[in-house]
DNA sequence: ATCTTATTTCTAATATTCCGGAAATACCGT
DNA sequence: ACGGTATTTCCGGAATATTAGAAATAAGAT
């Protein structure tokens, strides 16, 4: 992943109501969410809650299937992973690596 | 990790030049960097820098320690290694997990 | 066709970010 | 004390983000 795309998912990432919805989705699992109840959720205006949205969905974050006239919205996990990648590769440089790692996971010889 | 704390360090991250800002210090390693060499590596105005180490420093992803008149830059793995947690945290939930982990690492039992 | 529900786009106000020149501060050497 | 290097703070301007009410669009039901 190139530097510039990873700062915009960071910065898409990077703001308390958007994290929410994102935090939200991911929790929704493969399910997802409709817009429509994400809104009740979290509580926000409709169209601030568009705006957000349009933000993840721009950066691939999040993705929207239409059923109906409600709009399903799924946390694309890919996109995600991707971002962690990064931040695992410019992270990890001296060997010590997030706690989270290092107890669920084994390193390889 | 609060969400609130976890959305104010993506959003540090989420800029471009802080981002490469961030990825010098942590090539830097332990020994870390002189504002003034990162300034040069950089190509910024001086203000600028310093304004951006602010918003980095304010999350913690970085401290400063100073040497004669020379302000010694480094990389708080901590920190991020926090921020990492929270998002395998937030984005494992179904059992899928980045490439960087599955394929570094190896899932105890 | 019309109505209803669901959601987005338009518009606008307010707030925040980003940038960098100029001035101020910090520290060291003499 | 003075001069020089390193860095931050002050200031202002331009750009962008955030919020949300109102209007517009989308899709299904009657």
């Amino acid at each position: 992943m190139k530097l510039d795309d990873a700062a915009a998912r960071l910065e898409a990432l990077g703001n308390p109501t958007r994290l929410k919805i994102y935090r939200t989705l991911v929790r929704a699992g493969e399910e997802g969410m409709a817009v429509g109840r994400l809104q009740e959720r979290l509580d926000i205006a409709a169209s601030t809650l568009s705006h957000h949205l349009k933000a993840l969905i721009g950066v691939g974050l999040v993705t929207q299937t239409r059923e109906g006239t409600t709009l399903i919205c799924n946390a694309s996990y890919d996109e995600m992973h991707g971002l962690i990648d990064y931040m695992v590769a410019e992270c990890c440089v001296d060997g010590s690596c997030p706690p989270a790692i290092v107890s669920k996971f084994k390193k390889v010889a």
